[in-house]
DNA sequence: CTGTATCCGTGCCGATACTG
DNA sequence: CAGTATCGGCACGGATACAG
C-alpha cells in the first residue's frame, strides 16, 4: 500500500518519457497547481486557507491536486494538532525550486493579461493577487 | 494600438478573469504548446517539421494548437510558396517573450526528470531534445 | 505538403452530500 | 476543520480518413 511517495511515485505518468516539458507538465500542469504553489509560496496554510485563496476550487479537486503535489515531492502535509487536526500544507525544499517557474509564468501571465484585455482588468478581481515570496 | 497583434481574440477563455496564472495557462497551457514554442524557438519550421519534432502529435491537434498560438499572437503563419504551399511557422516578437518561461519549465522539467527517474532516462529518447536559442 | 472532417474515448474537473 | 464518496459532464485530446 502506497503511503507516501518521495519522488518515486509520480502522480501523473509522463506521456512522453524523457521529455522535460512533458515531465514538468505532468507535475505542475494541473489546472490549479501553479496557483496552489503560488499561494503556498506565501507561507504554509491549511486546507481551508487554500480553498479560500484558490478561487472556486472544490474540496475534492483541491485534495486531489494537493496529493499529487505531495506525491511529486513539492508539497508537504504536516499535521499540527491531534484532534481538530489543523493540517498545514507547506512547500518542501524541493518545492521551492519551482517557484522561479511559477513566478515566471505569473509575470508573463500578467503581461499577457494586459495585452489581451488592455486596461480592462481591475486589481485582483477574483482571488489571485500579486507578489511572491 | 498594436500593428498586427490579434490580442483580442483569445483562443481559450480565461476561466478566472484577472488571474495571471489562469491567463497564462489559457495561452500556453495546452498539452503541446510549450513543446511547440520550444521547437519554434530553434527557428521557423513548417507543418511537417513540427509534426516530426513534436513527437506523436496528430495533424488535427497540431493545427489546433498552432491556430490557438496564432490567435494569441505568439506564432505567425507565413506562406512562402503559392502552390505546394510550404507554409512556415515562426515565433512573433511577442512570442519570444514566453521563451524564458519555456526555458524555465524545460530546465526544471529536466531536473525533475532526473529526480524522479534518476539515471533511467537515456538521452533524447523520443523527440524532445535540449538546447534552446 | 498542408491541412480539414468526423467520430470517439477518457481524463480532468466540478457539484453535492456525507464522514472522522 | 479536513477531507472522502459518488456521480456526471464536457472539453480536450486522439485516430483515421479525406481534401486543396
Amino acid at each position: 500500500m502506497d503511503k507516501k511517495a518521495p519522488a518515486g511515485n509520480p502522480s501523473r505518468p509522463n506521456p512522453l518519457p524523457g521529455c522535460p516539458m512533458a515531465a514538468a507538465f505532468a507535475a505542475i500542469g494541473g489546472k490549479w497547481k501553479l496557483t496552489l504553489l503560488y499561494w503556498l509560496a506565501h507561507g504554509e496554510t491549511h486546507f481551508a486557507g487554500l480553498r479560500r485563496r484558490a478561487a472556486p476550487i472544490t474540496p475534492k479537486v483541491l485534495a486531489e491536486q494537493l496529493r499529487e503535489l505531495e506525491a511529486d515531492g513539492l508539497v508537504e502535509r504536516v499535521e499540527t494538532g491531534p484532534v481538530p487536526a489543523p493540517v498545514v500544507y507547506r512547500l518542501t525544499p524541493y518545492g521551492t525550486t519551482v517557484l522561479p517557474v511559477v513566478e515566471g509564468v505569473r509575470v508573463w501571465g500578467e503581461a499577457h493579461l494586459r495585452r489581451t484585455q488592455g486596461e480592462a482588468s481591475p486589481a485582483v478581481p477574483m482571488s489571485c493577487a500579486d507578489m511572491i515570496a
